[in-house]
DNA sequence: CGATGAGTTGACGTCGATCAACTAATGTGG
DNA sequence: CCACATTAGTTGATCGACGTCAACTCATCG
């Protein structure tokens, strides 16, 4: 696994992957504080679209490293495309996944604390990264009220959404934690602009399990039982949602028994009554 | 179950319970900047104890509630003495608890995003609560940058606490889970200058259960079980804590069988001899 | 084309939930 | 202050959801 920290790297020189905002300056891409707020949806009533204040971007390639546990912080980091995850290393090796980064989230705000990052992100594609210099921004936050709003409700956000993570992993079932973890996918694609009927997963089955709580295994069969009653439609990491609010109150799916004992009972009908079994097995 | 709002509460006037700091004027309780911060654990380098700039104490009792979910925030609390509990309530009215927090502890940054409280907060016992009106903190935080660093590295590490709290759902079994809970209760009622080695329990085990992601039987047993091994002693809510590494590390005991024939084997014979380990520790 | 890792599916075991019975604390009204 | 109701906690028996282990298929890529 090849990993680069930001000293390592040089930033963009050439066309970016996904060119919606910023500009070309010193042949490097950079985004004004606008353009970083529209990003992060928050309302910015009057920050002004003006050009003196810049945040530069960054490359990520799949599979690189954004930044490790207990690298020094200094930098909080806005995805402008691409996806990511962060992680958290247990004390034997074993990843935790704590969140599936894109367009819009921001990461780093667990390094604030102790002003080493807590988290290792990792870019699961081809990224592009916005730089907000903590600092930097803090100080700019005195003189916008916007900003520093944005800040404080960003991470109340986060916070929020681990909350919730929290609710989830405490109190549901392996098939609701599957089916509300398509359901937030399907709302962030559409958030972005994307089709939240059909999309492709961009991490493993192992980092689903990791990040629901779950095995690989679990979540495979989990996804091949949706599949069989029908609420989506998979194919490797191609998802569609057939049925989504099916999805978002599911509870649990009746007992597989008696889903193949429907089955069964189908093919049996054809195959009349009172046969009995071909082959006498062992009972004890 | 009685309930109370902010409106409802006259604040202090008599002898407050835990009368550590604060001053009395119109007959209420107050805390200046620089006692916040010195129970928040916050670093004051050169936040003077001026009594400019007070902050209102408001004591709640057992059982009442500070704030519940979707009430308008604007205010922050800081748990000044008393025990709490945070909690969510999902969609068919079950509790979820988040966190149990007691004096040091900071509440309410959930409600900054969606200017609503996105959580439930309950005494546990009774407390002394430190309101902190949010706008005017933020405001402060422009002229202090401590005050400033003060908001950002609360909320980050309220952040990473419940990182780990997700790792720990996600990756651990029951008996590690309650061994990890009970570790970090010891420590914080040493960082409050308690014993860490005696203390009561200021949940139920259904709330125990609740934040831990199990069932009150389950909490019920393992207790019992960490009992049984000398792990801890039990009688209960009050808790020794016998072997605080061995609990640190723990991944699991050992099958229930092979316990009670070593308590079979350590009755039988006082010739020890070579005995497998009690509790099965972390390795590699 | 073989090698490698991702994904699927089956068989089986077990951890922890559920159901239930009981005991020990706590609180309440007479 | 006691009788009684109510809630908290313990413990046992049972069951099922999910993890583990294993075999296999399918994509991807040098």
């Amino acid at each position: 696994m090849q990993s680069t920290h930001l000293s390592d790297l040089r930033p963009a020189t050439a066309q970016p992957t996904g060119a919606e905002a910023g500009r070309q300056r010193q042949g490097r891409l950079w985004s004004n504080l606008r353009e970083v707020c529209d990003l992060l949806h928050i309302p910015t009533t009057n920050i002004p679209s003006s050009d003196e204040l810049l945040f530069q971007h960054v490359q990520f390639k799949m599979g690189q490293r954004v930044h490790t546990i207990g690298q020094a912080f200094d930098t909080l980091f806005v995805v402008n495309s691409g996806f990511l995850k962060t992680v958290l290393i247990d004390e034997f090796g074993n990843e935790q996944v704590l969140s599936f980064p894109m367009k819009g989230d921001m990461m780093g705000v667990d390094g604030i604390h102790t002003r080493h990052y807590a988290s290792e992100a990792v870019a699961l594609s081809d990224c592009d990264l916005i730089l907000l210099p903590f600092r930097k921004l803090a100080a700019l936050g005195r003189a916008h009220t916007e900003l520093e709003n944005l800040l404080y409700g960003v991470m109340s956000r986060e916070l929020v959404r681990e909350q919730t993570m929290i609710g989830m992993l405490g109190a549901l079932s392996a098939e609701a934690r599957v089916a509300r973890f398509l359901v937030s996918l399907a709302d962030r694609f559409a958030a972005m602009g994307y089709s939240s009927k059909l999309f492709n997963l961009r991490m493993t089955r192992h980092e689903i399990g990791s990040y629901l709580g779950l095995t690989l295994e679990t979540v495979s069969r989990t996804l091949s039982a949706f599949n069989e009653v029908g609420l989506i439609s998979v194919d490797q990491r191609t998802i569609g949602i057939k049925d989504a609010d099916a999805l978002k109150n599911l509870r649990r799916l009746p007992p597989s028994r008696s889903r193949s004992r429907q089955r069964a009972r189908a093919e049996a009908t054809a195959a009349a009554a009172s046969v009995g079994p071909a082959v006498q097995l062992a009972t004890a």
